[in-house]
DNA sequence: CGCTGCTTTGAATTCTGTCAAGACGTGTGG
DNA sequence: CCACACGTCTTGACAGAATTCAAAGCAGCG
């Protein structure tokens, strides 16, 4: 299953806009190294200056800030496709931590490379930039559910979002999902406690929305759960056909 | 007050690289269209597709977007300076609104002629691209707060990061500033109920962090007040001299 | 089979929201 | 100059969402 980093690359900045012969050829040639990481390892930390940036292969990572207390706030997922350290190229230290969800492949990129990229392609980096506008208005809008709507419905909003996004990418089909995420990581993205995911989640099952085997989720009324969680995709910036 | 919109964004650009004197150039001959906005209005709305992005010259704008209950979640404000709709520049459908929280002066940019500048200076591109990654930045802050910290060290949190940012700019000096924020606003911005805000903002006042007369905001201990926010610059990603 | 980590339950507590009403302040119009 | 109106701020009482603490099931894995 795991891409060819470059190809998924291509393929990614292809959709956005329509690459010249030329682009593709220099993305294909872009010094990718693969790396696999277990479960729950920190891949970049608070603090950190990386000097390359990575793409996700396979697998599932978050983006995590800490409080003083110690709480922990998943403030992004990211899946196989995504750039999730993208702006390490332009902000130097990082004000968060990069890690592992499920085990992961990444194919890492060193800034160098993306800036030279950068400065003889200006579609491509208009197509880099772009990326990280979306990841923007992602945390727009999970930040509006964390304040103005409730775990239940939050909940709903997050599944929603994530077979949306793997289904972009051709991860998931139909109406069915591997989430290798515990309810301790759902809650601290959602804002809510693990005790309460829990009851959250066992409500949405009692009413029809989803139900789950393991890590695999199947979502039961997709019109129901869309209308629970409040969710209109429009804020993935998603082309027509839904593909990434 | 009211700063040549194009000495802003010089002055703006400057401190992140130092401009070549070609560049500063061309950023001063960019056109710039001056509008007045009165309180409370929007600026561009969810689902619109801006032609041009726009520069606060004076005032506070907000960004925020309603959930389907009709609640209100404002996830960023922006002050002189700031930039708070480039992002249209590359998602074309507008994923919130914009508007204005007090009056406002704002200084209108046709995209053709930001794509133009980009074309021509990667190092442009770079530092406008910056600016998006530093809102994106504020968005996880702001997120981690909504989602792990109780209402009263947000508000806390709030008003530190407010300080930092209107001396950035130079609108604040010493420890007090201009807050032309209702307490609704507020609430909207950190989540919680106007109630709430109200009696958060009495406890700040009671515990001796800060003074208030009008709009007028006075941090009255900067060192307990940050500590109450858990608040550290680093994801404002100021230079070192805290200029922005 | 026994860890270890994850999920599930129950009960008590607390934060925060909602509702409703009154106080305050400023600008307008008579 | 005073009365009035409107928006904002402030208060009190109550309801509800969600957290915390604690413990008991479960499941996969060596």
């Amino acid at each position: 299953m795991a891409h060819s980093p470059n190809a998924l690359m291509i393929r990614k900045l292809d959709s956005i806009f329509s690459l010249s012969d030329e682009e593709r050829q220099v993305l294909g040639s872009l010094p990718v190294q693969v790396a696999t990481f277990k479960p729950d390892r920190d891949i970049v930390r608070i603090g950190d200056r990386p000097s390359q940036s990575f793409m996700v292969l396979q697998g599932f990572t978050c983006v995590y800030k800490l409080t003083a207390e110690g709480k922990r706030q998943i403030v992004a997922f990211h899946v196989p496709g995504d750039l999730p350290d993208l702006q390490s190229l332009h902000l130097k230290v990082m004000d968060h931590s990069v890690a592992t969800v499920s085990a992961c492949t990444l194919g890492f990129i060193p800034h160098e490379a993306l800036y030279d990229l950068c400065n003889r392609y200006p579609r491509i980096t208009a197509a880099l930039w772009r990326e990280t506008l979306v990841d923007a208005s992602i945390f727009r809008e999970w930040m509006t559910g964390i304040g103005r709507r409730e775990a239940y419905n939050r909940m709903a909003h997050l599944l929603c979002e994530l077979l949306v996004r793997l289904k972009a990418v051709g991860v998931a089909e139909d109406e069915t999902f591997d989430l290798p995420v515990t309810q301790t990581e759902l809650a601290d993205a959602i804002g809510a406690s693990t005790v309460h995911v829990n009851r959250v989640l066992q409500e949405l099952r009692a009413d029809g929305l989803i139900r789950s085997r393991g890590t695999q989720i199947q979502i039961l009324d997709w019109d129901r759960l869309k209308e629970a969680g409040d969710f209109d995709p429009l804020y993935l910036h998603l082309r027509q056909d839904g593909k990434a």
